[in-house]
DNA sequence: TATTATACTAACGATTCCGTCAATTTCAAC
DNA sequence: GTTGAAATTGACGGAATCGTTAGTATAATA
């Protein structure tokens, strides 16, 4: 049944009869006339990096195929490479896209008009919930952290993004200090530290401390008493001493 | 110079005239003395493990060649394959030989005498040195967690890993409870994950958080400021409310 | 409509990697 | 020594990747 098929036919569709490369750069068109208007492949564009934005996330730089990332995105692999060039980049264009978006987001934090105590509280749920409904961005950075930040460091834009939650934070907690409700030696790096720890566990760790511990992790289960512990426990940090 | 060599010489070093499976059971030796005393290739089974936890630590389980694996023991892949048979063989033994390690650890753990905030404190530096000095472990629980613990859950070992830091810290938080030191909602399991996430991002998220706020971290830059916030962390949930 | 730069794809070739298998080496018991 | 089972290995075959390349399809200009 098997050993009858010889060779599948070639299937290859239509023929040039010799290869272009043996032609001259001018008459390959090379060099002539150029100035079209291009086309818009902006669309195709944002489909590989979301398709991509999963593959990365759900397994990992060296884990990710690109036969995967093509096959979501219904293209053939050859037009990522295309497009960025090779699976690093593609994994480069990723990480510098959820983290632009995140920057973006936090940007959005306007707390000024909000008592110390309630703006730590809504820092700490806006930052909870956003991991949790932006997995793929916390999945990134462990599979980039995986890699020993060795492709964190080959991009600019990566190593002159500043996260505007910093200064957010140092506001609140210089307002906080000013009143005496805060702790004087906090410093707004190591309370967001302590926030993203926090909050990026509950994604992360969610299989193998959900089997361990019996405890519904991630989307599951109790998630405002999980998140409202946070606060509590940010905030026990920051009244203390 | 390359054209000249039509095939390398097959330096197969020698032969037999036929192969073994072509001979009946009985003559080649199955099914008749057994007995022997076996030789003790537990150091090799134990270099295996060892160099199979630095390789999966270090690429995660898709990223680990067990090529790379049978070189850091100078041994032949194949070896590794009669042992365990197959590379997830090996990864679930490497899985269970750090689980073990750090419920071992725990174990020892007697704090007992000692007044409940000071406990914590030995706790929640116990745990934070053991991540620092183990980063192999946390490597493979995050690795582990990329892979939705779909290994995990196919090891009956790991579903009944009992973790004693648990029963630990229940004893030391019931203690702090009787004498109004901590709060009356404490949980252990959810302290302990508070614990674990502050000292586990100090491990897992070095690379990405150092370069984007320009702190040391993991081994490096101040660990002792690190691990006392921590312990300050969790003492300020404790006692708050 | 003719042209041509751009968008897109199938297939190739080269690696890498994993499990198996035949074969060889070692060593404890005879 | 012999022997035979356990320990150990080189090499094969196949599957999965990845980047490239030759080539086709599309659509905007002229």
């Amino acid at each position: 049944m098997k050993a009858a098929t010889p060779i599948a036919p070639p299937a290859r569709r239509r023929f040039r009869p010799f290869p272009l490369r043996d032609l001259p750069k001018t008459a390959r068109g090379i060099g002539v006339a150029a100035m079209r208007k291009p086309k818009q492949p902006e669309t195709n564009r944002a489909r590989i990096i979301k398709a991509a934005m999963a593959e990365f996330a759900a397994r990992g730089f060296k884990g990710a195929s690109m036969d995967a990332i093509a096959a979501r995105t219904r293209t053939a692999r050859a037009l990522i490479n295309y497009y960025f060039g090779g699976k690093e980049k593609v994994y480069l264009a990723v990480l510098e896209h959820v983290y632009t978006e995140i920057r973006h987001a936090e940007s959005l934090l306007d707390l000024d008009h909000l008592a110390p105590v309630d703006a730590i509280r809504r820092i700490v749920e806006f930052t909870f919930d956003h991991y949790l409904s932006n997995q793929a961005f916390v999945r990134i950075v462990a599979a980039e952290n995986q890699a020993r930040g060795r492709h964190f460091m080959k991009s600019k834009v990566m190593r002159t993004l500043n996260r505007p939650i910093i200064e957010t934070l140092a506001r609140v907690i210089a307002r906080g200090q000013a009143c005496g409700t805060f702790r004087g030696d906090a410093d707004p790096v190591e309370v967001h530290m302590a926030i993203a720890a926090l909050g990026m566990f509950n994604i992360t760790n969610q299989y193998t401390f959900g089997t361990i511990f019996q405890r519904d992790m991630g989307t599951r289960g109790n998630v405002g008493r999980r998140r409202e512990m946070v606060a509590d426990v940010i905030l026990g940090y920051l009244r203390g001493q």
